[in-house]
DNA sequence: AGCACGCCGACT
DNA sequence: GTCGGCGTGCTC
C-alpha cells in the first residue's frame, strides 16, 4: 500500500505528490485528508495524504513516520474543495488543505492567542472568604471583591490591579479563571422568538430550502435580519440539517453571536482566527461528533467540516474580509456556492448596501432578491444633510463646521450622545485642494492620481497614465494643494478643546488594542459615561446605542478620493452604515456629513438612503469604464528588490500577455502599485479585465510558474481582487 | 523551502 | 595552498 502525499512547503516548485510506502501498522489507520510526518531530503516535514493505492512505478520509497492526528481528516467534499481552491486562486494545494484543516493540527504552527480571553476572578475557598471579611478591618478593595464575588456578581480581573488581587490569590481565598469573551453569556439570554413582521415572514417564506437557489436579502439598516436567518436555520434544524452563517469580525458583532446563544445553545459553535488552539480543537471534535449543528464565524468558518449542510447564511455580504487577501485569495461567497452546490442546499446573501456584483446578479434574476425596506418597531431612518466644508474653509473653520458644532451642543445640553466619525486615511499619498477640496482622476479610469515624491508627479495606478504635479489647484486656481489629511489623534485635541465640559472616548485600532478594552468601551457608552464617541470605521457596525442621536462625518471625501473604481460604493456603503448609528430608538437621529464635494452623486444618495439610485448610477460608470460586473479583474503585481529587474520583467509580462491574450482581454499597464515600494521591494502591476476566466487561465498559470522560479523577481496574482 | 554539491576569489 | 561566496538541482 502506498500514499500520494503533498509536503508542507507552500511553494510552487513542490506542489506536486510524492509516493511514500505505508508501514503495516497504519495500513487499517490511514485514510486520505489525514495528515502524516514523512522523511523529505535531509529533513523530517508534515505532509498530507491524498491518494491511496496499491500499486507505484517507484522503487525505493521512504516510509510515513507517523500520523500527525488519527481524529481529523479532511472529508471528500473538502478535499474537491480544495481542488476548486487551487484553480480558481492558483495557489498550491498544500495552501488550501491548510486552509481548511484546523490549525491546530500543524505542529509546527505556534500561535499567539489573541486576547479573546477575558480573565475572571472567582472565590476558590468560602470558608476563608468568609473569615477574610470577618477578621480584617482595614482592606476595604480586597473586601469589596470578596463582598461582590459572594454576591455572585462576575468580576474581570483586571478591574482592580494586582496588589490588592495578589495577596487574596496567595492565601487561597480566590483564584482566576478564563473564559473566551463570545461565551460569558451563553445561555443567559435565552432569546424569546419575536413576533415576526410580515416582511420578515415574507423572507422567510420565499428561501426554498429544499433548492440550491441564491437569495440576496437587501434589507435597510434595523430592517430585523438577523431574525430572518434565525428563523431559517431554525427550519433548517428542524430537517435534521446544519448551517453555516459568516459574519465580517466576530468582534464587532457580539450582539449577533449572543442572540444566536440565546437561541440554540449548545448547538451552536463559534469560529474566528482569533480562537485558541484548544478551543478550535475542541469546537471541530464536537462539528465531527454531530454535537454542533450551526457554525457562526468569520471568512475561515466557511471551511468547517459540517456534514449535510441545509443552508448558507453570509451577512454584510459586501463586506471585503469575506475576500482573503494573502494566499489563499479566496472569496468566501465562491466557497459558499460550492459548498452549497454540493450540498444542494440554498445560499442565502444579506446586506443593507449589496455589492455592485451582487445585486446586478439579483436584477438578471441570477439571484433571488428579497427586499426589507422598513424598519421594525417605531425607528425611522434619520435625517441626512450634507455641508460644504469648501464655505467652512473661508470662515476658518477647517475642522468642524458651524452646523455640526451647533448639533454638537445641543445634543450635549439634551444629554444625548453624539457620534464622530473621521474616514481613515489611505495607504497612498494623494493630492487634495484645501481650498475647494479639489483632487485630480484619471480621465481614462475615473482613479485618483497618487502622488510619487521622488519624480514629483501623479500617476494613476491602473493605467500607467502620468502627470507632472502642479503646485496651482486647476479647479480654483489657489496654491493650497495638500499631502495630508486629518488625523484621529489631532481630531481628539481638536474636540476636546471645544467642547470642554464633555466626556469625550476615542474608539480605533489604537485604543482598542488592549485586553477588554473594546468591550470596557462599548459599556461606557451604553451607561452613558460618554458624551462624544470619535472613531473610525470601528464605531460603523453592527453597533447599537439608543441614545446616539447625531452621527457627524467629518471627512466624507477621505474615502470618496481612494484610488480604486470601488470608492463610491464604498463611500456608499461606509456612510450608510455610519448613519444607520443613529436614532435606533424612538428618538429621530440626525446625520451631519461634511464634505468639500457637496453635489457629489453618491454623497446624494446617501443623503437621500437611495441604493436603487446608487447602483444604476455606478451601473453606468462601470458599463463605460469596462470594470466589473460588466468586466471581470484581475491585478498581476511584479515583486522585486531591484527597480529595474522589477521593471524590466513587468513589461516583458505584458509583452507575453498581448502575445497570448489578443483580444480576450484588456490589458491595463504596466505601471506602478498603489503601494510602489514597501520593505524596500518595487512593485509593478498589470491589471486584465476579462469576460471569461477560462480565457486568461493559462497564461495565469504560465506566468505563476515562471516567476514561482525566478531569482530576483517573485509575482503576485490576484485574481478578482477586492482593491487595486 | 532546505540542504548539498560545486566552482571561483581573498585570507591564515 | 584553504575558507567561503551563493548559483543549480533535488527531494518519494
Amino acid at each position: 500500500m502506498y500514499a500520494d502525499v503533498i509536503v508542507e512547503y507552500g511553494v510552487k516548485s513542490l506542489d506536486r505528490t510524492f509516493t511514500y510506502l505505508i508501514p503495516e501498522k497504519f495500513k487499517n489507520k490511514l485514510k486520505i485528508g489525514m495528515k502524516v510526518v514523512v522523511p523529505f531530503g535531509k529533513v523530517t516535514i508534515n505532509g498530507f495524504v491524498i491518494n491511496i493505492k496499491d500499486t507505484t512505478e517507484n522503487t525505493d520509497l521512504k516510509e510515513i513516520i507517523s500520523i500527525t492526528n488519527e481524529e481529523f481528516s479532511l472529508n471528500k467534499e473538502l478535499l474537491e474543495l480544495g481542488k476548486y481552491l487551487k484553480e480558481s486562486t492558483l495557489c498550491t494545494l498544500i495552501t488550501a488543505y491548510n486552509t481548511m484543516f484546523p490549525s491546530s493540527m500543524k505542529i509546527k504552527t505556534i500561535k499567539n492567542n489573541y486576547n479573546l480571553y477575558d480573565t475572571y476572578l472567582r472565590i476558590k475557598d468560602i470558608n476563608k472568604a468568609e473569615n477574610y471579611l470577618n477578621y480584617n478591618t482595614k482592606a476595604f478593595r480586597r473586601k469589596e471583591v470578596i463582598t461582590r464575588l459572594l454576591d455572585r456578581e462576575i468580576i474581570l480581573k483586571n478591574e482592580y490591579n494586582l496588589e490588592i488581587i495578589n495577596p487574596l490569590i496567595k492565601e487561597g481565598i480566590i483564584d482566576i479563571y478564563k473564559k473566551t469573551k463570545y461565551r460569558i453569556n451563553k445561555g443567559l439570554i435565552l432569546e424569546n422568538k419575536p413576533k415576526l413582521t410580515l416582511d420578515q415572514e415574507k423572507a422567510i417564506n420565499e428561501v426554498n430550502l429544499n433548492s440550491n437557489d441564491i437569495y440576496l436579502i437587501h434589507g435597510v439598516t434595523g430592517s430585523g435580519k438577523t431574525e430572518v436567518y434565525m428563523s431559517l436555520i431554525e427550519k433548517v434544524l428542524k430537517l435534521n440539517k446544519t448551517a453555516i452563517m459568516l459574519v465580517p469580525e466576530i468582534s464587532l458583532t457580539t450582539q449577533i453571536v449572543n442572540r444566536f446563544y440565546g437561541r440554540f445553545g449548545s448547538e451552536v459553535a463559534i469560529f474566528h482566527s482569533a480562537l485558541s488552539d484548544g478551543e478550535r480543537h475542541d469546537e471541530y471534535k464536537k462539528i465531527l461528533a454531530g454535537e454542533v449543528k450551526v457554525v457562526v464565524g468569520t471568512r475561515s468558518a466557511i471551511f468547517v467540516p459540517l456534514e449535510n449542510i441545509g443552508v448558507i447564511i453570509i451577512d454584510e455580504e459586501h463586506s471585503t474580509n469575506y475576500k482573503q487577501e494573502n494566499n489563499p485569495r479566496y472569496h468566501a461567497i465562491d466557497i459558499a456556492k460550492k459548498r452549497c452546490e454540493y450540498h444542494n442546499c440554498p445560499l442565502v446573501l444579506g446586506s443593507a448596501t449589496p455589492s455592485l456584483e451582487s445585486f446586478a446578479r439579483a436584477i438578471k434574476n441570477v439571484y433571488k432578491l428579497v427586499t426589507l425596506d422598513k424598519r421594525i418597531g417605531k425607528a425611522v431612518m434619520p435625517k441626512i444633510s450634507l455641508i460644504d466644508m469648501a464655505e467652512e474653509y473661508k470662515k476658518r473653520n477647517m475642522i468642524i463646521s458651524d452646523a455640526l458644532d451647533n448639533a454638537i451642543r445641543d445634543r450635549l445640553i439634551k444629554h444625548e450622545q453624539v457620534m464622530l466619525f473621521l474616514n481613515r486615511r489611505g495607504f497612498t499619498t494623494i493630492v487634495t485642494c484645501k481650498n475647494c477640496g479639489y483632487t485630480y482622476k484619471c480621465s481614462n479610469c475615473e482613479i485618483t492620481l497618487t502622488y510619487h515624491k521622488t519624480s514629483n508627479n501623479l500617476r494613476c495606478h491602473y493605467c500607467g497614465y502620468t502627470k507632472l504635479n502642479n503646485e496651482i489647484c486647476p479647479s480654483c486656481a489657489e496654491k493650497a494643494l495638500s499631502y495630508y489629511g486629518l488625523g484621529t489623534e489631532k481630531l481628539e485635541t481638536e474636540i476636546k478643546e471645544r467642547y470642554k465640559e464633555a466626556r469625550i472616548i476615542r474608539m480605533d485600532a489604537d485604543t482598542t488594542t488592549k485586553k477588554g478594552s473594546h468591550e470596557k468601551i462599548i459599556s461606557m457608552i451604553e451607561n452613558e459615561e460618554v458624551d462624544i464617541i470619535l472613531g473610525t470605521q470601528m464605531i460603523s457596525k453592527g453597533l447599537d446605542f439608543p441614545k446616539v442621536t447625531l452621527v457627524g462625518v467629518i471627512n466624507a471625501d477621505e474615502s470618496l478620493n481612494i484610488p480604486d473604481f470601488r470608492s463610491g460604493e464604498y463611500t456608499f456603503s461606509l456612510l450608510s452604515q455610519v448613519s444607520g448609528r443613529a436614532g435606533r430608538s424612538e428618538i429621530p437621529g440626525e446625520v451631519i456629513i461634511q464634505t468639500f464635494n457637496p453635489d457629489d452623486k453618491t454623497l446624494n444618495f446617501v443623503k437621500n438612503n437611495d441604493y436603487p439610485d446608487l447602483y444604476n448610477y455606478e451601473m453606468q460608470i462601470r458599463k463605460v469604464l469596462k470594470y466589473p460586473p460588466y468586466f471581470y479583474l484581475t491585478s498581476i503585481k511584479i515583486v522585486s528588490k531591484d527597480y529595474n529587474e522589477a521593471s524590466k520583467e513587468a513589461t516583458n509580462t505584458v509583452n507575453y500577455l498581448k502575445r497570448v491574450l489578443n483580444d480576450k482581454a484588456i490589458i491595463l499597464g504596466p505601471t506602478t502599485a498603489a503601494m510602489f515600494k514597501i520593505k524596500n521591494y518595487y512593485r509593478f502591476q498589470i491589471v486584465l479585465k476579462y469576460k471569461d476566466f477560462n480565457h486568461i487561465k493559462d497564461a495565469l498559470k504560465y506566468l505563476d510558474e515562471v516567476y514561482g522560479n525566478h531569482k530576483k523577481v517573485s509575482i503576485e496574482i490576484d485574481i478578482n481582487p477586492i482593491r487595486i
